[in-house]
Parts: structure tokens; sequence; C-alpha cells
DNA sequence: TCTAAGATGGGT
DNA sequence: CCCATCTTAGAA
């Protein structure tokens, strides 16, 4: 991989104020860590926009504790939570002190460290990175590592300055929210049409 | 204290 | 459909 390919991006890009935007610009995006010393990166397909005012699907609604704190924090952090006991998902804390926002992702593309994530996931193929908790444990991310900075050494984000960002980018309401009631039919969720990459979705035995 | 439910994934 | 696995938030 050509590192000078890419362009980390500045603090400002999580500081907006509108989560759904941001959810949005960040499909097609370069997601990468370095954890015990390995380099691992990947292609953003899928995300998912949550927004601690006015949605009742962001952990932060109504809500201020341990867990959410980091949320409320200043944008450009990570926020990553124990989800079924099991699965480590990764967040993207945005917006500015107090306004708790994240955005989910949910699915990547492998461009880089493939061995390193077939040997953290134990499989190979789409499987490594289809879903919000597989992407995590492939790319080595893990609970305690929650406020981590997104513009640091361990986790960070970049744009390929090659890429002219030409896909299709569809909207759709998000997965596993149905808690959320009104707000479950919100179409916060964004990525690349058709990708093989894309998390599935548990089809309705009635359709 | 107690406990139901959960932003999933893998198997049957 | 079933289950693993354990934290968290809210109730008591």
């Amino acid at each position: 991989m050509n590192i000078e390919a890419y362009e980390k991006l500045p603090l400002s890009f999580y500081l907006r104020s509108n989560v759904v935007v941001i959810a949005q610009d960040l499909v097609g995006k370069v997601l990468f860590s370095q954890v015990n010393g390995k380099l691992t990166a990947g292609t953003i397909i899928e995300t998912e926009a949550y927004d601690g005012r006015r949605d009742k699907a962001c952990h932060a609604f109504g809500r201020r504790t341990e867990r959410t704190e980091v949320m409320y924090q200043k944008g450009g952090r990570a926020y990553i939570y124990l989800c079924y006991g099991i699965h480590h998902l990764f967040n993207i804390v945005t917006n500015e002190m107090g306004l708790a926002d994240a955005v989910l992702i949910r699915a990547l593309e492998p461009i880089h460290g493939e061995d390193v994530m077939e040997s953290r996931r134990d499989t190979t193929g789409v499987g490594l990175s289809n879903g919000p908790g597989s992407l995590s444990q492939a790319m080595g991310f893990r609970r305690e590592m929650t406020g981590a900075s997104l513009t640091g050494e361990e986790i960070w984000l970049a744009r390929d300055i090659n890429d002219d960002e030409s896909f299709t980018i569809e909207a759709d309401r998000r997965v596993g929210v149905d808690y959320a009631k009104e707000d479950a039919a919100l179409p916060w969720r964004f990525f690349i049409k058709d990708h093989p990459y894309l998390s599935k979705r548990k089809q309705k035995p009635w359709r």
C-alpha cells in the first residue's frame, strides 16, 4: 500500500453539526488501525447516523451515563461498546462538546492487512468485515479503546486522493433499532449500492 | 440489589 | 429458529 495516496481526515471533519451528512460523507473513506504493531485498513461501505437530541435509537438520547459520556465530548473520538455481551461495535463521535452524535461503521472492504484480519477473524472473504461486529474484530478494536483520538496513531480515517468517489450511495432504515419506534423508520443508513461487503439483513420470513 | 434487553453473528 | 455472553439502564 502506498501510504502517500491517503490524506488523514482533519478534526474539522468530525466537528460539523449534521451527523446525517457526516455518515454519508464517510462512505468511501478509508478506516485505518495500527493495533499491536499491525496495520490494517478498509474502505467504508456502510454507515448509520445516530443523533443524541432527536433520535430515540441513539444510546445518548435522554441519558448521559458512564457509557454514553464519550458521545458528549468533542467529536473526533471513538465510541466502542459491547453489544450482546460479545461484539465490540465501532462508532465515530461527531459534533461539538455537549452534542452527543455518533456514526456506526457497519461494513468495510479490506484494502490492507487481510492476513492480520484473517487471523483475528478465523475466516476469509466477505465474512472478514461485512458487519459491525465482524469489522471491529478484524481491525482489532476493543471497548477499552473508547475515547481514542481519530486523528492519532492507533485509529484514524483518510481519503484516497486518487478516488473520485463515483459510486452510488443508497439510504434506508437502520438495522436492529425497532425499539426506537417511529425513529426506526428514519433513512439514516447509508451504503454503496449492491456492494458485496454489505452487512446481511435478516430477511423477514413473510416476504 | 435485581434483571430484561440489547445498534450481532454464526449455526441448525 | 436458536443461542452465546455480559454490560447497562432502569426498576424495586
